[in-house]
DNA sequence: CAGCATCCGTTAGGATACTG
DNA sequence: CAGTATCCTAACGGATGCTG
């Protein structure tokens, strides 16, 4: 059976900017795509690194950031599976956003 | 009478990047920030500036931004009210953030 | 292990009428 | 003009059990 909570890439979003913010935005997104720069991690992994996140959390936030091309998902048919996720060259491309917020939550929120 | 939808500010978040997550986070809020980059503004010029936010989201964010001490709110006892919003010395330290924001969604976006 | 399914409460966001 | 109030819907997010 399909999935239940099929993902709805939101479409004709007004601008480019928008559309990064709704990229962007998402509880979780940016601690996963963080945690990714370290290099690939498998599922367990992930859900160990970001700290609070559930699995449902983190499924949802992996499929919406595959389809948007920002890691990709490599699984390999062993016995128990491995699924290794890693970012994309436009996930890697994100750094500098994740540098420039990071800066600022030091000095700022402190 | 006190407001409706008072803001809860949401105490104990884990780290100051997940703070910043959570400020960032919010489908006008950047877009508020970056109208109000230009300079000062009042409150209906934003309504008209941010394209497509309704007056209780504006409501909303400048509340929250003003609470978080990014944007400052001055208010003149004329008649009509005359209400200058404007950012203050940390909003304006988010330019970085937003430059790389929209600098990666020129790119990858498109 | 990797993940899907289910139940469920909370928040975000939208439309719009109204007031000092 | 600068908000407030009210009504509503759709996402978001959390907990947890189950399966190939």
């Amino acid at each position: 059976m399909a999935l239940k909570d099929e993902k709805k890439i939101k479409k004709s979003q007004t601008c480019p900017f928008q559309e990064a913010m709704d990229l962007i935005s998402g509880k979780w997104t940016m601690s996963i795509i963080n945690t990714l720069m370290a290099g690939k991690m498998r599922f367990k992994e992930l859900e160990r690194s970001v700290v609070g996140i559930n699995t449902r959390m983190l499924v949802k936030e992996l499929k919406q950031l595959e389809n948007r091309k920002i890691i990709s998902r490599k699984a390999f048919a062993t016995m128990p599976p491995t699924v290794e996720y890693s970012l994309t060259e436009k996930g890697t491309s994100l750094k500098p956003v994740l540098v420039e917020i990071q800066a600022w939550a030091m000095q700022n929120v402190v």
